[in-house]
DNA sequence: AAATATTTGTCCGTATGTATC
DNA sequence: CGATACATACGGACAAATATT
């Protein structure tokens, strides 16, 4: 459960703890997590701590949040592999809200960015591209 | 200043014009933003609107807030180039607490992973490093 | 050196809005 | 229409880290 006193953050330790329960498949791909109210009532913590851990959990990809609908643990994505040239420079940063917009990226996921001779050559989210050497 | 009634949530409005500001230079690298307190008078929200908007800028790595120093906008690095062989594949993710503690990111700053035939060559940070096809 | 003030961090309770069932 | 669930927002309180006097 969620120690009051150990001085970890309580939104923390319940991340971790929904966090494991994802992995290990207890809650599995497609399946709702208990709503915020119920975590909030099974947990002992304020909903708002509730909406910090599960926030943490969307940024890292792991669930989906629908109001009226729940939060939903995200099915895992297949990765595109996507080859650069040589000589290609691959920076990563966190993209800037009109790219997260035009290009659909969820919270918390970073970005890509091939330049080849100075020249963009391409934006790509992390949660559906990964890059190897032609 | 606010839209109160215009619909887009008031943290949204208020880390994109603290965004524009950081961008047009208003607030320059190594300044403080003002605080919370006086964020949330300027702007007539409450503090924990001014938050949501701030932890926005910094998981875009746009700023650095510590405890009793204040928030303060980053200061753009050098970048090393590093160069992977080919055959690499890259794959940028956020780090997880612990390889932020070790290696000593800040918030809001992916990392990009090499992995060579299955094997781990690499965790390079992205505010220090940008990748380069050998 | 010590006390005080400032600033961010955490947490709670409550209220209201909006989307879905 | 009503019940449920997430979203936004406010206010208050206290703790922890830092800065200032």
């Amino acid at each position: 459960m969620i120690d009051l006193h150990s001085g970890v953050p309580r939104h923390l330790q319940l991340a971790a703890q929904l966090r494991s329960r994802i992995i290990a498949g207890v809650y599995a791909p497609s399946d709702l997590l208990p709503s915020e109210t119920r975590l909030s009532q099974e947990y002992g913590v304020g909903r708002g701590t509730v909406r910090r851990a599960v926030s943490l959990l969307r940024a890292e990809g792991l669930v989906d949040a629908a109001s009226g609908r729940g939060t939903r643990v995200r099915e895992p994505v297949e990765l595109r592999r996507e080859s650069v040239p040589r000589g290609a420079i691959i920076q990563a940063r966190m993209p800037t809200p009109e790219e997260r917009a035009s290009l659909g990226i969820p919270e918390g996921v970073p970005v890509q960015v091939v330049t080849v001779g100075g020249r963009l050559r391409g934006v790509y989210p992390a949660n559906q591209f990964e890059l190897t050497t032609a």
